[in-house]
DNA sequence: CTCAACAAGATTGTCGACAATCCACCACCA
DNA sequence: TGGTGGTGGATTGTCGACAATCTTGTTGAG
């Protein structure tokens, strides 16, 4: 049971090098107290881990046996997953698992190109100096363990990264409809057509260009560059997905 | 009870003349079949309309003898509007309407600015030759209005247009996450501080813009002068906002 | 007088039962 | 045989009651 959560704590556990001072910061953590918060995030990982097939009906009769919950904390586990893209559901017919497609998962990058890149100018006016420095001694760890050829922490320095950009925008929307819908959409892609994570070696040239241009405050650029880096990320995902169709 | 959605409803009136056989139109039609769907939408329609006062909490025995239904539909239409970004919600303590900030209205601009830009690149590739017909005559019938000087259509007009252009993209998230999430956002602010809408003379230009560049193709450029418009919309807002808090 | 612990009241969270709706199956008819 | 209509079973939608938690006001000690 415990180890609903274990597979993306470390999403979080590397922020937690800051002091969560931060009034964005928090937006970041989901610190579940009620049954139903708990629930949720155990259905939304099964979902994301493929646990639960993509595509396949949420009964929650079922699921409230499964869970060992009421009806109602399972409806509202579904009603806020809905809300996230994770499911689809029909009145008085049901609810599913969204069948993830290519299609899909292009549209997801290019809203994330959309948003992300708009985090990182953001990021360049508002973050601190503090956060900037935090931000460029990450990215020197990252290199090591890049040299080192680390592959698991690679993937959480990628993640990393991209929640302090868009935590440094400072801006509530976007860092809610990334960090809580996006975000897991993505990462249910990658977990479930089996990409390890981003192309390590070149994503951290293109990583230390963005932050430098945030470093130099200059906004514009950092949107381009980030912009430019999601898009080779998605064109990569593209060419991993001929391949495996193909095969 | 049925003049809760007179305010709205010219926002899918005018999209009529279209046969709603496009995959994308339904996301913007929202069908009411369920009592907590209809509830859902009287609750969101109050909160914009600034009849549930903003920043006012929302309890659930109070509002479930208000409707006119149990408690639980009550809590599953907050929910909804927490979705939303309308309402903000905190456990064991209660639900409150968020309270609007000149700060909060920029962010919300900013995250328009990234998807609406977004929306128009992707308009030029994917909008049927059609469907670049049908908003040209669109901006026509603008024009003739604007002349006329009927204000209240004026802002129908605005409304369309960027609805056009959004189902335009024919990206799921981009459509949803604006539709049912942000603008209605964006009409609370209209009409809780005030402004009567866009700028009308100038903003017809700029839409006009728009669409010829949607009609030459170019992507890149609608981008621009999609975001750009957008800008000057948020300048145009910040202005009146000051001018109102000095007087 | 200030602060802390406690108690009463009210509000939200959770549950099981009932009502309304849909779906698949089957009988019936052309 | 193909299609149409109805019926039974199962699933979702809605409800009211109970449990858990927070808030507020009070009381007491320092």
């Amino acid at each position: 049971m415990v180890d609903y959560l274990s597979k993306t704590a470390y999403i979080v556990d590397t922020l937690d090098i800051f002091i969560v001072t931060d009034r964005f910061m928090e937006l970041a953590f989901e610190s579940p107290v009620t049954q139903a918060d708990r629930t949720f995030i155990k259905l939304r990982n099964d979902i994301v881990e493929g646990v639960i097939p993509s595509g396949s009906k949420l009964s929650e009769t079922e699921l409230s046996t499964k869970y060992d919950v009421s009806r109602a904390i399972i409806r509202e586990a579904i009603n806020r997953l809905t809300a996230s893209h994770l499911v689809e559901r029909k009145a008085n017919v049901g609810a599913r698992v969204v069948t993830l497609t290519p299609q899909g998962l292009i549209e997801l990058y290019q809203v994330r190109e959309a948003l992300e890149g708009m985090a990182a100018r953001l990021a360049a006016q508002n973050m601190s100096d503090q956060d900037i420095n935090a931000l460029q001694s990450l990215l020197n760890d990252h290199f090591d363990e890049v040299k080192g050829g680390e592959s698991y922490y690679q993937e959480a320095g990628d993640v990393d990264f991209h929640y302090r950009i868009v935590l440094g925008s400072k801006n509530t929307h976007l860092i809610t409809v990334l960090i809580d819908g996006i975000y897991h959409l993505v990462r249910m892609y990658r977990v479930q057509f089996g990409m390890a994570g981003p192309r390590v070696t070149t994503a951290y040239d293109e990583h230390r260009h963005v932050v430098q241009a945030i470093a130099n405050r200059d906004g514009e650029l950092a949107e381009m560059l980030m912009r430019r880096h999601i898009l080779y990320s998605k064109n990569n995902i593209e060419r991993k997905l001929l391949i495996t169709s193909q095969s």
